[in-house]
DNA sequence: TTGAAAGCGCTAACAA
DNA sequence: TTGTTAGCGCTTTCAA
């Protein structure tokens, strides 16, 4: 236990107490330390006696990094992103590093905040989706610094990438809301484009294409709750009375889809129009929308990206690996039965 | 622009072009620095050429702190945590801070966790409210660490506290739903304890009491939608036959309650019963719910904390202070009009 | 206002 | 396996 002593403790204090040098002191504290079973004891028992604890913050100064990692995130606020940080600070806590989160929205933001984490040493940064920071990743090459990107674009052939599999996504898409006896399509496409979003919505209507089916585009501003009903909106019966199935590349989307097609077009969901969302976010299982989407296992994503990290930081030398993770059709009511 | 050069420059580097000392570079650096502008300006273009960046665990081996702030959430992937945490995070770096985030459900992941960020000398701890790690906030106690508790009850005298008011909270809840017509109250609690949605629901019951109507309780198991749900579903007709106005103290428990209410058993709110949650989560203002509720300011809770954080570093002997963010109530869909 | 010198607390290379 | 020594990159007295 800590004593009332003002000084914190060091190695120094801990050595002294137990009548050896601070570098054993350091081995005790090292997992792989070269050290005898019972001086660990000895240095362990000084060290608890006096609340000792390693300073990171000195040894981060010496080794190859500090064991901090950058975890880089917009729309925080939002169900599946803040799910995948949790999952990811679990995840890299779990792995011994320490997550330093910077949320930010535009990529002016990101850029100032991760110049100074820079000087924190990090081990590696991790950035989830949208504001694309080019100019910083390039830095982090510059640097030899890991990089771990998720459900984003390449940016030069620098970072190791974790993404869903939006080609065969936007395809899954197509193909279930067509299995469902869906014979014309809607998609919702927000303008502002995002690697994820924006690839999936592509490949969706490729996809429709290639079946022979008469496709409407849908424009959202954005890709909030009330962009879409603000889009579905906009549509208006003109539009919506001919689909009988509408794609919505997020389930926040479709989730806003739906309640301006039931609530103010009073359309039957999935009577007339068939919804189908992505990611499977939490509210997508709630009672009051029960939607069909394609899930996104953000857990899998989550250990993959550590793993990722954690094999690039022992060699940094390999050549970038792009995984993906798994996606799968979740049924529930806003689709028909095949 | 950075150079390929492979070391990072350090102040030396950047000291030998400017052609000064290493303390100059320092104290070009520093914010309050006593330096002539001639010579700041050498050291800054020196700096630039070279791509310098003051190493932050060098510098915060040397001061007081770090800059880092620990900031433990539990439930992060819930509405309110993460608009919280996101909030605290910006204004943690709009203030120099660099957040390290801690995610743990369980006490003691938070004292494994907690324990190692004190070996980055960090400025501050934030802790947002549940799990509450008693031995935790002594040791920071111990160490002169300052501390911010968000909606959590104060442990020792250590701490800053931002609460919101739960107290008159409650009371509000109780008020609205009297003024609403409700005659014949209900009150979903949580069986697993939690300063804020335990105080709310305690100082709900007692103003209905003190009001003189009948009140019934009903417990769920925790927080989440589906405890809602199950409390719901396990209360059956023979509860909800007897009331005509449920106070749920968490927006999520009060979707819950609703789905449960309108889909299981049919009963229509406001008509039959009215609802009202607690926190307006944005999933409140969706269609479907509309959900009426009394509104916790986050935006201006983060405020709060950041200020009082700032206060205290500056002067770490003032005596602990707490502040209460304003409530104020929503009317949506799920009361009637006055 | 500036520079020289002494640490901050630790790890790592070396020698014993 | 252990201790000695030399830094890691910075800030901060203290004199000048």
């Amino acid at each position: 236990m800590a004593r009332p002593g003002h000084r914190k403790p060091t190695s120094f204090d801990v050595a002294r107490l137990a009548g050896v040098s601070r570098s054993a002191v350091s081995r005790a504290f090292t997992p792989g330390g070269r050290i005898a079973t019972e001086t660990k004891d000895r240095v362990t028992k000084a060290a608890d006696e006096l609340g000792y604890r390693v300073n990171s913050l000195a040894r981060g100064l010496q080794q190859a990094h500090s064991g901090i990692v950058g975890l880089v995130a917009s729309r925080l606020d939002t169900p599946l992103r803040s799910r995948q940080v949790r999952r990811l600070s679990e995840g890299l806590i779990r792995a011994g590093f320490k997550p330093m989160l910077i949320t930010a929205e535009k990529p002016g933001d990101v850029t100032t905040l991760t110049d100074s984490l820079l000087g924190y040493n990090i081990a590696a940064m991790i950035f989830t989706s949208d504001t694309p920071p080019e100019a910083l990743i390039e830095d982090c090459e510059r640097l030899g610094l890991p990089v771990v990107l998720i459900n984003r674009a390449a940016v030069s052939d620098w970072g190791d990438r974790v993404v869903a599999e939006n080609a065969s996504g936007g395809q899954l898409a197509a193909r279930t809301l067509i299995d469902c006896g869906a014979t014309r399509l809607g998609c919702l496409v927000p303008v502002r484009e995002t690697y994820s979003v924006s690839g999936r919505a592509r490949t969706f209507l490729a996809a429709a294409a290639r079946a022979g089916i008469p496709t409407q585009v849908i424009h959202s501003r954005d890709q909030g709750y009330d962009d879409a009903c603000v889009a579905i909106g906009d549509a208006g019966h003109a539009v919506l009375d001919g689909i009988d199935g509408l794609f919505c590349p997020t389930d926040l989307l479709a989730i806003g889809a739906l309640d301006a097609l039931r609530i103010r077009f009073g359309i039957a969901v999935p009577g007339r129009v068939q919804v189908l969302g992505f990611d499977d976010i939490e509210q997508a299982g709630w009672a009051s929308y029960d939607l069909s989407t394609i899930r996104q296992d953000v857990e899998v994503q989550s250990e993959t990206v550590i793993r990722l990290l954690t094999e690039r930081i022992a060699d940094p030398c390999r050549p970038a690996r792009i995984e993906h993770t798994p996606l799968s059709v979740v049924r529930r009511g806003t689709t028909r039965h095949e």
